[in-house]
DNA sequence: CGCTAAGTTTTCCTATAGGATTTTTCGAGC
DNA sequence: GCTCGAAAAATCCTATAGGAAAACTTAGCG
């Protein structure tokens, strides 16, 4: 029987579930992750997680074991899960390295196999782009990060190979990057000076301020993509994925050597 | 209010706990997917589960999460789980496409930065496999299976690449091979017919009685990175995994037309 | 014969208690 | 003052029962 003490000492939310809360709270957790309410290398306590988030243990403990098969939190043994440190600079370029080895294959494939359906796909996540480049402040950079997310997994999917787009997807590199960035910002202090370092880091990532690069690569990619031409495709994939790479470089330094 | 049915009806094993329930529920439930106690395509209910493996719902749960991340069990919102089919052609073509853009890669850079513990677990593991050919029967089976798993983790691992040796290890290939070989065997009526129809596959996979083509395709991979010949590690490979896909094709065949 | 509606079953979620293990604290001895 | 060991506290892990919501089944009516 419930006790009257637990009923008022939770907010009485009680949401009109929409669907599956265990997968609610997977999306939750990892955005808290992500936004770095949990900070990387710290532990997380389950009940307080639960209470926290208003919901009991059990979709707690189910969307935490699969966090950590996607490698995001890790369990120890009768002591805790707690959250996975961010990618060292090794981490960060054999994740790279992976990239390079599916990404511009898929690029390919893609080129080969894309029809009507996928051409379209393409076009309005350019578009969506292009939006994203007219915001300004914060919401650019999730705007520009999403987009970034959507497009590599789009080709990924367009190369009609299941194995390549799940694996592609479970490297997570978008999140990575993203509580890279977040780690910089947030570990530096108050003021002006740590607003534009971060802003710093986003455009030397983005290259908005020169030109867009990330976006005119991603452009290059989606035209050779929808002319379905394939050795231009992997080409150009392959330089993209580099290009990424060199441009995050000094983020992920600032962060090693902290 | 406890029903004295519930408590009499199940076995009192209550065995001294060696480590963390949840886990040895993840690989008990793997196990039963691989010997397909858990049919392909079956609905997985939580409560039997957790009755006929003699622990609560929460480790199964906990289970069940981990299998659906892995993709071996698929969750319907509000219907329950159930196991994946098995993969169709086309997926294991899939598998092996995307086996082929990490493992040759792998093997190179294997071959590149070999020390010597990795030596040493090279030929250990070699080893196992020349013992795994002298048993025979079901044990053999087994035997060769777990060896080709190994080896191949071994070599990603050796790479010294954790993104792609993760990779390479959540696409759980050699449990789909398995999984397929297990159908072959299940789905044949009783008699000496099927126990001959699956030992041709499995020999067509490993060619035992030929030559033992599969290990000694191992073999020549085993040894160009112990010799740190990389170009010879990656030609190798490859070669392995195409050969490898054409040897288990008739197996694939013959479930997928059933 | 088709459709609606109530009842049944299934599944998900909650709540809480207690056993097991690790960490921490505190005191004794060197 | 420092190290070592035992008791205490915190935390995790497991067990179990039952309530709520959705899906499925079946019966009745048009």
């Amino acid at each position: 029987m419930p006790t009257k003490k637990s009923a008022s000492a939770r907010p009485i939310k009680r949401t009109p579930r929409r669907s599956v809360l265990s997968d609610e709270i997977y999306e939750m957790i990892k955005r808290m992750i992500f936004d770095h309410e949990i900070a990387p290398g710290s532990r997380v306590n389950i009940d307080a997680l639960a209470v926290q988030l208003d919901v009991s243990q059990t979709p707690v403990r189910e969307a935490l074991a699969r966090l950590e098969s996607d490698g995001l939190i890790a369990k120890e043994p009768l002591k805790g899960y707690k959250a996975t440190d961010l990618l060292s600079l090794k981490e960060f370029n054999d994740l790279f390295q992976f990239r390079l080895l599916i990404e511009p294959w898929a690029a390919e494939q893609a080129a080969k196999l894309v029809d009507n359906t996928g051409k379209t796909a393409l076009k309005a996540e350019m578009q969506s782009a292009k939006t994203a480049l007219k915001i300004s402040g914060d919401d650019q950079f999730q705007a520009l990060t999403e987009h970034d997310a959507r497009f590599h997994a789009l080709i990924a999917s367009i190369s009609g190979n299941q194995s390549v787009a799940d694996s592609y997807e479970r490297t997570h590199c978008h999140l990575h990057l993203f509580r890279l960035f977040m780690a910089n910002k947030l570990h530096l202090i108050e003021g002006e000076s740590r607003a534009k370092f971060v802003q710093d880091l986003f455009d030397e990532y983005y290259q908005v301020g020169s030109g867009q690069l990330a976006i005119k690569e991603h452009d290059v990619i989606a035209k050779a993509i929808i002319d379905q031409n394939s050795k231009a495709a992997r080409t150009a994939m392959h330089a993209h994925i580099e290009s990424s790479l060199k441009r995050f470089a000094p983020a992920a330094q600032a962060i090693n050597k902290k």
